[in-house]
DNA sequence: CCATGGCGTTAAGAAAGTGTAAAAGCAGCG
DNA sequence: CGCTGCTTTTACACTTTCTTAACGCCATGG
């Protein structure tokens, strides 16, 4: 079952987008404003977003662009202006596709579906490093074709190692990106789950790679 | 075509620097007091500035203030050679290169090119100077398509010297901007860096410049 | 010719960052 | 309530990086 985030001030709106969203078997979570909508995208790891233009507070733009520092979750945007400008800028800041006020709940539901199966097909749903397999999908990872037990933040720090395999990854890369920012502290914690991670790998896999003062690399060995 | 604007007092110098300018394609317009040259700016709008610091009247440090309140446009200072604190203050109050009067003009043009092409090559995720490669976003560096291995102070002075490749850089900025506001020494420190970096870099990629009592520049071979 | 100042180079101690283990919080669950 | 598995905290040895200091070199100028 897919979990969907719904970021929108009118309380008229959430509740149409709940009703719709839960007919077709989605988990709804909902922020009425920016700030809240990050939190909860930070929290529920949503599958989707529905995100409105349209915020009183922070600028639905300035919410899409904080969410794709360290999210790759589909979004789909919802605005009630049938400008142009406004629909472009928001694609080309990441978001995956629009609707406008006022919609069929047909056609929203429609592009809900083409918009995560989008996200699957085109970044595969597996990464393959070496040895080491990810499978994004069912969270599972193996190695050497034999079962690898991870927890689910090593198994989201190794997808983030995985992704940019070969390449060094900023220690605030994959704070933003692990745990979402809601971390005081920059590094503390992380050195612990690579040492987990490094001993699950062992050395039949690839190896993470300490740079110091900076961050670490997953380099096929 | 470019503009280029002269402000000297020197009637000698200004014909000297016309023709120089005018065998290279440049349109030349010329100013004799620094007043006038700041007018002269606000009207001509020249794609580059050659600036004598020994002006009567208005100094030359003042008309470069006055001109970076209001312009970004290049700018080449002219300046006989003792005075070399002058010549500092003015490249940290903006100036963009000097050349140490009496010059070649091989030279002159050299400068000119360099201090031009800047403008357009800034604002990117990657810093290309001849052979050398800086990728800001992975910190990661590579000399001739191989990697670098750079420690994080090595990395960001570096970037420093890149980012104004073929200028000088001062060591006041490079301070600044590597040691960002725990000013300690104007350079004790500073020196090993380089010698580190030099180390590094070797012969095939390009030098690290020293100019006595101003800076460094980092030049491509 | 020697003094001077700025620079290159090297070595060693200081500081910062990292690996590792063990213990302490923190949920969910029988 | 006391498990159990996961995450975070704490502590300390260890490695890498940074700073400091000393010395030799070269150019400039008396």
């Amino acid at each position: 079952m897919s979990k969907a985030l719904i970021i929108d001030d009118e309380q008229q709106m959430r509740r149409l987008l709940r009703m719709v969203l839960e007919s077709r078997g989605y988990e709804v979570c909902e922020a009425a404003e920016g700030q809240l909508g990050l939190q909860e995208a930070a929290f529920h790891r949503p599958d989707v977003v529905l995100l409105d233009l349209g915020l009183p507070g922070m600028n639905g733009l300035e919410v899409l662009k904080r969410l794709r520092e360290w999210s790759d979750v589909p979004v789909l945007v919802l605005s009630v202006r049938d400008k142009e400008t406004i629909k472009v800028e928001a694609l080309e800041n990441g978001a995956d596709d629009y609707v406008t006020k006022p919609f069929g709940t047909a056609e929203l539901l429609a592009r809900l579906t083409v918009i995560q199966r989008r996200r699957f097909t085109r970044q595969s749903a597996e990464i393959v490093v070496g040895e080491l397999k990810l499978d994004l999908l069912h969270h599972e990872a193996s190695l050497d074709e034999a079962p690898l037990k991870l927890t689910p933040t090593e198994f989201a720090l190794l997808k983030v190692l995985a992704e940019h395999a070969g390449r060094i990854v900023t220690q605030n890369q994959i704070m933003k990106q692990v745990w979402a920012g809601q971390t005081s502290d920059p590094s503390e914690g992380l050195r612990v789950h690579i040492n987990h991670l490094r001993k699950k790998i062992g050395e039949s896999g690839p190896r993470i790679v300490n740079e110091p003062g900076i961050g670490y690399r997953l380099e096929d060995s």
